[in-house]
DNA sequence: GTTCCTGCAAATCCTTTGCAAGTTC
DNA sequence: GAACTTGCAAAGGATTTGCAGGAAC
């Protein structure tokens, strides 16, 4: 296990210790294999990655340490359509997400002037922003330009 | 059952017509109740607002029923976190939501601003926008008043 | 009369929980 | 050794599906 996401592991470290929690082998590899894994992944996606290296781990266990992620601030949890998945949120800016209703895809973006009318309308209506979720469905560049497939992926 | 949303009966019925369904009074009663709601109706609480009139339609109809009124363009399906909610499409001008997590009141909002900064974005990355989702999650204003409550409601 | 609808119960899917055995501190 | 973690199996909650009887066309 080398030198993957050093500053995250001493983050679950610290949390873990704050909150009286433990170690483990588990916790390891879970967190590992996220850090190593591509972004916007499904429990079952982490759950097999996992499954490569320790066939023993159980996904009880997956859907424990994700949650422990998360209050850590390490993970952050995208609400699909349907589907839950996750990314890395330590030390990422802010961004949002296209998804690709063809073949899936998912391309973060962010935009500055999103987010300062968005903090406009919020103050004209008094409302304090806590979190958003901002969410674009199409068609990526590749699949407008692939021909037309008869059978969708839908998210 | 007087005439609210004689429009959206009429698309309703040519639906119906055109897919060689047929009409029920089931699903004259849920598209009534439905019309006649507020908007952001959990399936529970249209079921039970379309129990009142009649006891005997089962949550399977209704949601059968919402599926349908989905594919005529009548409903859309807002998926809070966790909850899926449902608010008339028909004729609405576009909008999204903020969503107070204190108090779970669905406050609507559009900005063309925003959605021609998002129109700028995608075309920039080659992407055909066939849907987006926008939800902000905060306090609102009444809210931010009232001193804090110790239950919060989560979505 | 054929085709579609309905409600029930059962099945599914995703996620959480209870528990006995194993680990960490 | 006390407290926490694990994996399994079971429980939960939301939604869908199979089916036999009933309604619409």
């Amino acid at each position: 296990m080398t030198s993957v996401g050093r500053e995250e592991k001493e983050i679950f470290a610290a949390y873990l210790a704050k909150n009286r929690l433990k170690r483990s082998e588990q916790r390891d590899v879970i967190l590992d294999t996220f850090l190593r894994s591509q972004s916007h992944l499904s429990v079952d996606d982490l759950l097999h990655l996992v499954q490569k290296r320790r066939q023993d781990i159980g996904r009880t266990t997956v859907y424990r340490t994700l949650k422990l992620l998360r209050s850590a601030g390490l993970a952050q949890e995208l609400e699909l359509r349907g589907e839950s998945r996750f990314e890395r949120e330590y030390n990422r800016a802010h961004h949002d997400h296209f998804i690709c209703q063809h073949c899936g895809n998912i391309i973060e973006f962010s935009s500055p002037e999103i987010e300062r009318i968005q903090d406009e309308i919020a103050a004209d209506l008094g409302f304090v922003i806590e979190g958003h979720r901002h969410q674009i469905f199409g068609q990526c560049r590749s699949c407008v330009a692939r021909p037309p497939r008869a059978e969708v992926r839908r998210y």
